[in-house]
DNA sequence: CGGATTTGACCCGCGC
DNA sequence: GCGCGGGTCAAATCCG
């Protein structure tokens, strides 16, 4: 997994998760003052992240318990001081993300911290908990796009940015369904996305068309339609078996951007679209 | 040439 | 019951 090595030598934690068969999720870089929402980077304030994070539910904590377990003792110790009674709730399938979100949400993270911590991917919304907000890290290239904080909160000077180096960013979120209720201009969901269950709903910049996302699924793109004035997207996972779906909207409220709603859970775990085998790639092709 | 994308047609659910 | 909106299919086309 060459992505791995895109991590510090001293990223025990998230070398062993690579090894452990997990892809490493989309690494961001720490940096204070940034405060500019030019697109140029991904941005997520320390508010936005805390109140992401805050509202996120971890979604496989035996495979995070057991990642913990095998890191050194001092890792161990520093990874397991942030799990319990921190009222964090993250449901990613990404371990990395889930541990440097706990260490981050936990109030004891420090900047070194952070630098490691940073990445987290495939987050969802966590519908029974009423609270919507979306934190996904879509790997996105070329990287655009930005976290919305929160309209009740003030603005933060810090910042969790994605690296400009490297072609990956964390998503913006957008609430469900709150938000849309506020939004002036939600994109409605579709019919068949209603009887489903809309697992997360998310938006952010993208320069020109949503070719580039990875989230570490391969998806079949199967039809497009114009409703209203935007041109709408729609998505199959494309592991034979899996019914996940997705579709993307363009944003008139805010253009450039996209509304991508996700369906379906995935029967398989996330692994970046030039991953899949032949074999899944035959499977999908012949099942369709 | 094979896989990916586009796009028109068909089908179905929902609202009136 | 009917019409409309929009989700899906699949043939055609594109592209590497």
């Amino acid at each position: 997994m060459d992505s791995c090595r895109q991590y510090g030598d001293d990223d025990l934690s998230m070398r062993e998760m690579c090894s452990k068969g997990f892809e490493s999720p989309s690494p961001l870089s720490y940096r204070d003052e940034v405060g500019n929402d030019n697109h140029n980077h991904t941005s997520l304030t320390r508010e936005g992240w805390n109140d992401a994070a805050e509202h996120l539910l971890i979604r496989d904590d035996k495979a995070l318990n057991s990642a913990i377990a095998d890191q050194p003792d001092e890792r161990r110790n520093q990874l397991n001081r942030s799990s319990p009674g921190d009222q964090l709730h993250v449901k990613s399938p990404r371990l990395p993300t889930i541990t440097s979100t706990a260490h981050y949400a936990s109030g004891e993270q420090t900047d070194n911290d952070l630098d490691k911590l940073v990445s987290f991917s495939s987050m969802q919304i966590c519908k029974d908990r009423n609270v919507g907000t979306v934190a996904s890290g879509n790997r996105l290239s070329p990287t655009n796009g930005f976290i919305d904080r929160k309209p009740d909160k003030s603005p933060s000077s810090s910042e969790l940015s994605v690296d400009p180096t490297n072609n990956r960013l964390p998503m913006l979120r957008q609430e469900r369904p709150t938000a849309f209720q506020q939004s002036p201009d939600p994109p409605p969901t579709p019919r068949h996305f209603k009887a489903q269950e809309v697992e997360y709903e998310l938006s952010f910049s993208v320069p020109n068309s949503t070719a580039d996302l990875d989230d570490g699924f391969a998806w079949l793109h199967y039809g497009r339609k114009q409703i209203g004035g935007a041109m709408r997207s729609y998505f199959k996972c494309a592991v034979h078996g899996c019914h996940a779906k997705k579709w993307t909207q363009s944003s008139s409220e805010m253009p450039g951007s996209i509304y991508l709603y996700h369906s379906g859970k995935h029967s398989h775990p996330p692994r970046s679209s030039n991953q899949l085998d032949s074999q899944d790639a035959h499977d999908s092709l012949s099942s369709l």
